[in-house]
DNA sequence: ATGCCAAACGCTGTTTGA
């Protein structure tokens, strides 16, 4: 069973991309970020063409995460995060799917840092970080897809001079996503890619894509009965190269 | 020190964000 999670940069304006990848690279569940597409505009009759269930969180304009399921229909056992009444975010949806746990997580990006962006960004991966504590309590098979936005260690970066000031790579940040790893959570991309660069975003300026600067921020968390049964992960690096492509690629763990 | 780029919105440019 192929999982994969994808930063698709507007669902409406990567709506033919998507598409074209669900048809080629067929992976059985999908969690999607940034839709940036108000709940109503999200495309329902194009992903179930294409032979995908889904359960949504849109918001106009910017955000928006989804799940699919290839032949199924997720099941939605939560949206948003708990401790903060006042976001109105959309940056987390949650189901279940095929007897998994899946949540699609959009991270906040955090520039400019110092600030209150970043101050968001951490809060908001406390939250987070208490709800993927719950659900490893519950001891089901879960996994956590998405955009992190945060680049874990510093082989995670083309550069790490050029992202020293960034909020993707302030030890702040790298330290909230290792409270979290080390509840007990595997990181798919690393166990499967001990060292070495695995990019999985390349912005759309400086020419990053051409002279592949990118780093790797889409992650996909497995919970341990999930991590035994990882038998590889990737990227579909190429489809970042095509006509009208987001600056992510997707990104994959395959579970036996 | 700044813009590099892209999408949405709504209108021929502005705002927002990464």
């Amino acid at each position: 069973m192929k999982i994969a999670t994808y930063n698709v940069n507007g669902i409406t304006a990567r709506l033919p991309r998507l598409v074209e990848w669900l048809e080629e690279t067929k992976p059985d569940i999908v969690c999607l970020q940034e839709l940036k597409a108000d709940d109503d505009k999200f495309p329902k009759a194009a992903i179930e063409a294409a032979g995908y269930g889904a359960v949504w969180h849109g918001q106009k304009g910017f955000n928006g995460v989804a799940i699919l399921a290839r032949d199924a229909e997720p099941v939605e056992r939560q949206r948003g995060l708990a401790d903060d009444p006042d976001d109105t975010h959309s940056r987390y949806i949650e189901a279940d799917v095929n007897g998994l746990v899946v949540a699609s997580i959009y991270l906040p990006n955090g520039n400019p840092q110092p600030g209150p962006k970043f101050d968001y960004k951490l809060k908001w991966m406390a939250r987070l970080a208490d709800r993927a504590a719950a659900l490893l309590a519950e001891e089901v098979p879960t996994i956590l897809a998405g955009d992190y936005n945060v680049i874990p260690k510093d082989e995670d970066t083309f550069s790490v001079r050029a992202m020293s000031t960034d909020a993707l790579m302030q030890p702040e940040s790298r330290a909230a996503f290792r409270t979290i790893l080390n509840q007990g959570w595997t990181d798919a991309i690393r166990t499967r890619h001990p060292r070495g660069p695995v990019w999985t975003f390349w912005d759309y300026q400086a020419g990053a894509w051409p002279r592949d600067a990118g780093f790797r921020i889409d992650h996909l968390l497995l919970s341990p009965t999930v991590a035994d049964r990882l038998v590889d992960a990737g990227v579909d690096k190429e489809y970042r190269g095509r006509e009208k492509a987001s600056d992510h690629a997707p990104t994959w763990a395959v579970i036996r």
